[in-house]
DNA sequence: ATTTAGTTTCTGAAATTACTGAAAGTTATT
DNA sequence: AATAACTTTCAGTAATTTCAGAAACTAAAT
């Protein structure tokens, strides 16, 4: 069971795009290859798919559990883990971001709160600071709202992404509404 | 001109991070460096207080210009260039934002605009096309949004960042607001 | 308790990426 | 047009990352 041309563009794509979204590139196709595959796969056939060892599908697929990507499922009477992705296309990216997050800014924000805690000693740190500082406002306010944005039912949140830029008058109505009260 | 011990934390910080944030280690800690830095600084001062080649410094400065981070002071009378963040803390962020989208998102939706124009030929391209599409609208809704957004005023901003969980409440508001017209 | 069907871990090799230092290039000054 | 003060490029080396394949491990079936 071979992959056709077009699906295999894809998987492959997933590869070169692979290490921007912060796997590696076999894990990036494993990830393709099992989002486009619709019956969940044996680590045997994702190896034979990709042309990749056995062991380094191991390797991917305990580093996409560890992302919460995708998930095992097992067929009655068989030994063989089969495994697909952990939920729907919204679900996988929300995933990805989130994980990302922890990566990339959860470190960073630690750093600049120890940082922030102490007095600057001098003119430079002083200076160094304030401009920490901005950093540790903007990270904050990003993450603080993309939690917010999670909490939202999804048919609130597609309200909010149809809406655009309408939502700058949006805002300016809230605004005339409770200056009044 | 070195760093005092917590500076240097932060700048190594950066290095760390480099990478994830798209960049190497070394030109994450130019960063870093740049903007805890109150002067703009020179190619040769940026080496020494990193212990790096000057070679790479010129590389990396090409590359921090390239994702339009940094920009080029003179100062009369002397030859050298000196280098400094190309604006705020927000401006720099929303750079990196755009670069990243522009390498971790565009390639992607365009080659997914060029599988959905064919005809699935089967099946399993019949599947993959649903998936891959689904792919498509996510990446699409978020680059759009994310380019409304860059459109509100900085104050417009503002608010709805501050807004946070009651943005739900404001979408419904809307929604009554313009059913009964 | 052996065999069998499967998964995981680990080592060293291969590929990729980053860095240095020297050479070449550029531009102002004399 | 020579020199001086810089910057950039690039070839080779160093460091890091990725991967295959073998060995170790686990658990069910006999």
């Amino acid at each position: 069971m071979s992959l056709s041309e077009k699906n295999f563009a894809f998987v492959m794509h997933c590869g070169e795009m692979g290490s921007r979204w912060g796997f590696n590139r076999t894990i990036g196709q494993m990830c393709g290859l099992l989002i486009i595959t619709k019956e969940p796969m044996t680590a045997n056939e994702i190896a034979d798919s990709l042309s990749i060892s056995r062991g380094n599908v191991s390797m991917g697929i305990k580093e996409l559990q560890s992302w919460q990507l995708i998930k095992v499922h097992h067929k009655p009477g068989d030994r063989k883990e089969y495994y697909a992705p952990a939920g729907g296309i919204w679900d996988m990216a929300n995933r990805v971001f989130e994980e990302r997050k922890k990566r990339e800014i959860e470190p960073t924000l630690s750093l600049l709160r120890d940082n922030l805690l102490d007095e600057a000693s001098n003119d430079d740190e002083l200076y160094a600071q304030k401009q920490m500082g901005e950093i540790h406002n903007l990270l904050e306010t990003v993450t603080k709202w993309s939690s917010e944005l999670q909490r939202l039912t999804p048919e609130q949140l597609n309200k909010l992404m149809k809406l655009g830029s309408g939502i700058g008058k949006v805002i300016d109505l809230k605004d005339k509404i409770f200056k009044k009260e």
